[in-house]
RNA sequence: GGCGGAGUGGCCGAGUGGCUUAGGCAAGGGCCUGCAAAGCCCUGUACACGGGUUCGAUUCCCGUCUCCGCCUCCA
């Protein structure tokens, strides 16, 4: 079976193909740069890095943008708030979300491009749009005529008639359903020159000028999460149709994290933020607990179910150290078994592929209690391979970067715990039990877990 | 009011018209171990409720209840 995506406008599974074999083209709806990054906007992050992943290990060269929305009401609103400069208030935030998707793994994004460096660009199009009798201008302002186009509402699956586009009433609205593509400046804000007069990008116009600029007129996958379906992507594709575009041949939409039943929401308070996060759980195992359910899946955040996913991910981890630790180095397998290729082709369904992984681990372990060291280096090599599509391989040396800063420390820490162990291992084998078991407590107290294996013993930081 | 999603074993979380024990976590029993931990083996027997279609439905259809999201900024 080959690769297959859930399309939010026919609502329904298509096989994917590319517009240009060889080439997957995704553009993602980024942040805007409000505030800090919780784990429900990582989450988007994340199944797009997944699918990103998926399609290049089909041979597919990808392209990704991922926008960065840096001005908006709510970024002057709060920069004001706050008595800092809006420009610098998005820069901030924005390094923030660069921070957090680096740090849980995603791979960069072939473009990360600005609202307000690419005015030019949606200047063009609202000319193009205006010219063809789809916009109009009115003090200041420009409006997209929804009237004009009768495809309006096709992905949303909108009435015209029931559309609110809850924006305020502005005077220069020919229909209150028609949505604006560019605001007149007011005093004291921000503007950019226009032939309609100095102002700033309506939130919707800057997606489709940013995809079309690098993606081109037509391209591949549209993805964000599922509150923007309405009205920011059945904008999105208006205005981009209208001017003659073919825009997003798929659009994808991930569901949300919800926390005691409602989605997390700065404005609702229930926010878990990143850097907050991983001061408690480890980078790959946040992304194993935000990864593991299927993405069109709401995840009900809970500590518990947090916890599960730190014990499912360790479970693979100290498979594959164990491998390692006895037979060397494991180098990676890119060969995937069909079970877990069929549950990525069928629309990412990454819990089944995570079942395939789990199956490998369980006959690893089982190789590995035999003694049949070929058999679970094999593995464990495919374990690799399987964690890697979705950016989990606990080996990955991208995992340890955080760590070298200290390396000193570390070293200390090496020598001291390994000189507790020698101690520990003479007891031992003069059956010095209480000695040994001394040894060991005094250990665990200070965070250190130590497991006996015949090959000796092993240890690992505990952080929790 | 309009549109859409969901109710699965102790928990998380997939899936299918009749053998999937999905997978994980937790629990119990066993093996292994000086002990512990890890690992391996075994065990649980679920599919909101009421109808219908069918030889057979958790899976399809209808209805009911409950929950959630969008229609207002939002990943």
């Amino acid at each position: 079976m080959s690769l297959h995506l859930y399309d939010t406008a026919t609502r329904s599974m298509r096989e994917f193909h590319p517009l240009r074999d060889g080439t997957a083209s995704i553009y993602v709806c980024g942040a805007t740069v409000q505030g800090v990054p919780h784990i429900g906007h990582v989450r988007s992050g994340l199944n797009f890095d997944v699918l990103r992943r998926w399609l290049a290990r089909g041979g597919d060269d990808v392209l990704l943008v991922r926008n960065v929305t840096d001005i908006d009401d709510k970024i002057l609103a709060k920069a004001a708030e706050n008595g800092r400069p809006w420009w610098e208030w998005g820069a901030t935030h924005e390094r923030e979300f660069e921070s957090a998707y680096d740090l849980l793994g995603c791979l960069p994004a072939s473009a990360a491009p600005r609202a307000t460096g690419h005015v030019t660009q949606m200047v063009e199009l609202m000319q193009r749009l205006i010219d063809s009798g789809h916009a109009y201008a009115a003090g200041g302002d420009v409006y997209f005529s929804v009237t004009s186009f009768p495809e309006y509402g096709a992905l949303s699956g909108q009435k015209l008639d029931e559309v609110h586009q809850g924006e305020t009433a502005l005077q220069g609205k020919r229909d209150s359903r028609d949505f604006t593509l560019w605001k007149a400046a007011k005093p004291g804000e921000p503007s950019w020159p226009t032939p309609w007069g100095p102002g700033r990008p309506g939130w919707h116009l800057e997606c489709s000028a940013m995809a079309t600029a690098y993606l081109g007129r037509e391209f591949d996958i549209h993805g964000g999460g599922i509150d923007l379906v309405f009205p920011h992507h059945e904008n999105e594709q208006a205005q981009s149709r209208a001017a003659g575009d073919g825009f997003a041949r798929y659009w994808m939409h991930n569901a949300w994290v919800t926390m005691s039943g409602e989605k997390m929401s700065k404005s609702l308070g229930n926010t878990v933020s990143i850097p907050q996060m991983l001061t408690r759980v480890r980078a790959p195992e946040l992304r194993y607990y935000l990864v593991g359910p299927h993405y069109r899946s709401t995840i009900e955040y809970s500590e518990a179910a947090l916890e599960e996913a730190v014990s499912a991910y360790r479970r693979i981890e100290s498979f594959l150290r164990r491998v390692a630790q006895r037979t060397g180095a494991v180098p990676l397998d890119p060969e995937l078994c069909p079970e877990f290729v069929a549950a990525m082709d069928d629309d990412m369904g990454t819990p089944g592929a995570l079942a395939a992984l789990h199956n490998t681990v369980r006959e690893g372990n089982a190789a590995l209690d035999r003694g049949d060291e070929a058999a679970a280096r094999d593995a464990a090599g495919r374990v690799r391979g399987m964690a890697d599509v979705l950016g989990l391989d606990p080996l990955s040396p991208r995992w340890n970067e955080s760590s070298t800063s200290d390396t000193g420390t570390r070293q200390a820490l090496v020598a001291l715990v390994e000189h507790v162990l020698a101690e520990r291992l003479e007891a031992r084998k003069s059956r010095d039990f209480a000695k040994a078991d001394a040894l060991r407590d005094r250990l665990t107290e200070a965070g250190i877990a130590v497991e006996d294996s015949p090959d000796g013993s092993q240890w690992t930081l505990r952080e929790d």
